[in-house]
DNA sequence: TTGACATTTGCCCATATGGGCATACGATTG
DNA sequence: CAATCGTATGCCCATATGGGCAAATGTCAA
């Protein structure tokens, strides 16, 4: 077998880098193919193949208006990313590791003990 | 061009399922490859061919035991996707964005009470 | 050394891809 | 109706894949 389609889900289309930057451009707002290709610096039938994928696996939303489309991000598109991701979670709160990053104005407490 | 290679970097390493697998696996500990491929349900060989891929792009790391290969999760291998999701969360809050820089209130030594 | 076990790698295939290009489709206007 | 603009599709190719299998490599024990 060979590779799963992209059109499979989420994680097959956010694969490939350019689908994530129409992604994020849509972040700003709707957008028309066209716009999109010349932002992207994509031909346009690559834009429309990409925003075909994207559309397939519900990672954006079109809506007709006039002659072009416009491209729009589908809210919850990500959320099986995200929820596969939320199990991955660091055990963060176990010991407030990156508290280090922080102003050293915390260590200079009573002693810094939490517990 | 064909698509990107799945060693390419983290997003394309997830994209297929039983490596999603794999790593779901591996969170409860590290195992050796057999015993990851028969609990999966794959051939040995390809288990291997998996782990490598994962391991390419940073998301697992090896430990030599004996004749056995224990593969465990890298901590922070998700770290990349983690992060470019995080610019899709929904506008939830409007106040709550910033929220990884440090809050004040840690600093101040009074009645500091978090958690 | 040889032998047994665990894992990796090499080779084959069928399949899906993304890029480029031409072209068909769709909507609007005249 | 035709002309035009904006998109979508179809076709070609080179490339990377994942699966299966056999063979190579590694590690440890007699």
């Amino acid at each position: 077998m060979a590779r799963a389609s992209t059109t499979t889900d989420a994680f097959n289309a956010i694969a490939e880098a350019q689908r994530r930057d129409i992604l994020s451009r849509l972040r700003a707002g709707e957008r028309a193919v066209g716009e999109l290709a010349r932002e992207l610096g994509m031909t346009q039938p690559q834009a429309s193949k990409h925003l075909r994928v994207l559309r397939e696996v519900g990672l954006v939303q079109v809506r007709g208006e006039g002659k072009q489309r416009l491209y729009e991000l589908e809210p919850f598109g990500l959320e099986s990313v995200r929820d596969w991701l939320r199990d991955f979670e660091q055990p963060r709160s176990e010991g407030f590791d990156r508290l280090d990053e922080c102003p050293s104005s915390l260590a200079g407490g009573g002693g810094g003990a939490h517990e």
